[in-house]
DNA sequence: ATTAGCACTCGGGTAGTAAGAGTGCTAATA
DNA sequence: TATTAGCACTCTTACTACCCGAGTGCTAAT
């Protein structure tokens, strides 16, 4: 579609404004060392780019700056997705140096990412949607307060502090954890409530006096909430960009931020393989529609699976943070879910 | 040491800056509803004012602002800590509402605190460091994955997830449960890692085989992070505030939060019981030193307290925060507190 | 096909000006 | 004596005009 002198100058557009955040005039791109044309040459080739969707002008005498399509060809025409030398090597020692607990690492990872890129690095733990009630106990802290504690096959925990209120008896307490135990472990978490509003409320009925009152603190403390772990890291890297002066756009994004159940379907709607680039407009969430957000998912074992993601400028390293994703979401797969695997 | 009528014209002069954050003019003191002064005359006063060091002008021919010392004098001598109205019973209902989870609680208590004062609010949970151990669990989720459980006497849950090396026999996980069991539960968390070093190392290197890869897991697992739960809630009111439209300004800030230990050190370092207000430079943290900081703690239970903060401008609505902290502590305290003594 | 040359465009910086809000001081007033 | 009216002065902000430089697009020459 394009020949190879206008993707020379697009990819050279793309890289000095990824790095300087400035139009990029044609007496730039043919000082460069790759270029060995004339700028008035260069014009040329930029105004047919330009026509063709992949570079835009901010006004009529200013340099030109890739258009959401430009990068959109860039991401798919120019980058492949392997890592070589120094960022894979600090991403294996970061990972396999004694780290055996979920999520250390995951937590690692997203300062790492951040850290290495300059962007807002976004983890989705594993979807507890698909997992299954493993253990359920309640701990009794004193008279009057205990702890329950919700472990699924995959690892996640979830606890939660109550009152007892004084007028329940501790034998039917205990007779109540013997029917939870009996009826709902192994029970997926997506049955869970409809479980405890049947069989169990049931059996509770039958067995326990003050089983209005109980099932009622029973039901708010199991009902599990669906947010899976999330973790954001170099939240404030965003602001050093310069496309971030203007204060809303600030406003818009950190709002974003806050609510872990927008982030969550952010991630969620991401493909289920591979990692996927969406640019700009091409995002549906209006707070991020003037950034870039690249993702891709890895395992954590028998289907289960996290999602890790960089949010930038559209002016984004694309290369870079292509290649970092792959390698960690490698790195990820291997070390939960070759683990499962090999045994 | 001022004079009935420096205090109310200084009172008028905070409340007005408060609310619209521009320099206020002696013409628009002297219309107020409670003054009965010309302008001339209310000029007078407020150049006494500023050489007493009250107030300040941001150049010869603005209107006056308020100084630190003027909020800390206004703080000082103008509020009472007492709360009537709406807001007391849009907390008493929050709070009650069959609630009687604390995490719940707390997060939804930050929440409220920061949607009615569209400031910024951090809670800080209780301080695991007194904390004894209650419970501890390992269970086991697929061959080579298990997930340890610690709970302290606060109701405090802390979880690992870890993969176990192949080479470690069942029994001798068990082994060493029944020994981690009989040896840690009861102790003070801060006492956990000399313990586990010493007694539990020499009985482990007595009755296991594989004793010493064993202990390396278990160390990293159970040395517990001083990090309490902390909440912060609308971060992004702040970028509202008029006083935020420099960048710079917005990125020290979010960099703090960003950074939860040295959030949990502000906290900590507020005093141990009333209402603590810090005014701009009184505040040690640099980041801080344009805002104020309010804070109080809250009982948890046997000697084991919280803290609410809201951090704002200093142009902050003193007299509504310092009321809506106090009965937010108030409510909090007797849920939790009281909920233990009653019994 | 490429390039040099040149007129043209537009944004950003600088300087000057006018308007407005507010002060401080002085003199008049109750 | 305390208060107030009046007025000159100060400083910010908004607006305007202007110039400079970077960059373009087109034309003609190579």
């Amino acid at each position: 579609m394009l020949t190879d002198r206008q993707l020379l100058i697009l990819q050279q557009i793309i890289d000095d404004f990824t790095e300087h955040a400035h139009p990029v005039g044609s007496r730039a791109v043919s000082k460069k060392e790759a270029i060995n044309l004339s700028a008035a040459t260069v014009r040329n080739v930029m105004a047919d780019l330009e026509e063709l969707g992949f570079l835009e002008k901010m006004h009529s005498s200013s340099g030109r700056i890739p258009s959401e399509k430009g990068y959109r060809y860039y991401v798919d025409h120019i980058i492949s997705p392997t890592l070589k030398g120094i960022e894979q090597n600090i991403i294996k020692k970061m990972i396999t140096d004694d780290m055996f607990e979920f999520e250390h690492v995951v937590q690692t990872s997203a300062q790492l990412l951040s850290n290495l890129t300059n962007y807002t690095s976004i983890i989705l733990g594993q979807n507890v949607i698909k997992a299954s009630l493993k253990s359920i106990q309640i701990i009794s802290l004193t008279d009057t307060t205990a702890v329950a504690i919700l472990v699924t096959d995959t690892g996640h925990v979830e606890h939660k502090t109550f009152t007892v209120p004084e007028s329940v008896q501790v034998h039917d307490l205990e007779k109540m954890v013997n029917i939870l135990k009996d009826r709902l472990i192994g029970v997926p978490i997506i049955q869970l409530e409809h479980k405890l509003r049947t069989e169990v409320y049931e059996l509770m009925s039958k067995h326990i006096e003050n089983h209005e009152l109980l099932f009622q603190y029973l039901q708010s403390t199991l009902t599990y909430e669906p947010s899976s772990k999330l973790y954001v890291g170099g939240q404030s890297n965003l602001l050093m960009q310069p496309e971030f002066n203007d204060v809303n756009a600030i406003y818009d994004l950190f709002t974003l931020f806050e609510d872990e159940q927008q982030l969550v379907n952010l991630l969620r709607n991401q493909q289920d393989e591979g990692i996927t680039v969406t640019i700009g407009n091409e995002n549906e969430v209006d707070a991020i529609k003037n950034l870039s957000l690249i993702s891709t998912p890895f395992q954590i074992g028998l289907g289960h699976h996290g999602t890790i993601a960089l949010l930038g400028p559209t002016r984004m390293q694309y290369r870079k943070v292509i290649q970092l994703l792959h390698a960690l979401a490698n790195e990820l797969t291997d070390l939960f879910y070759l683990a499962e695997d090999n045994h």
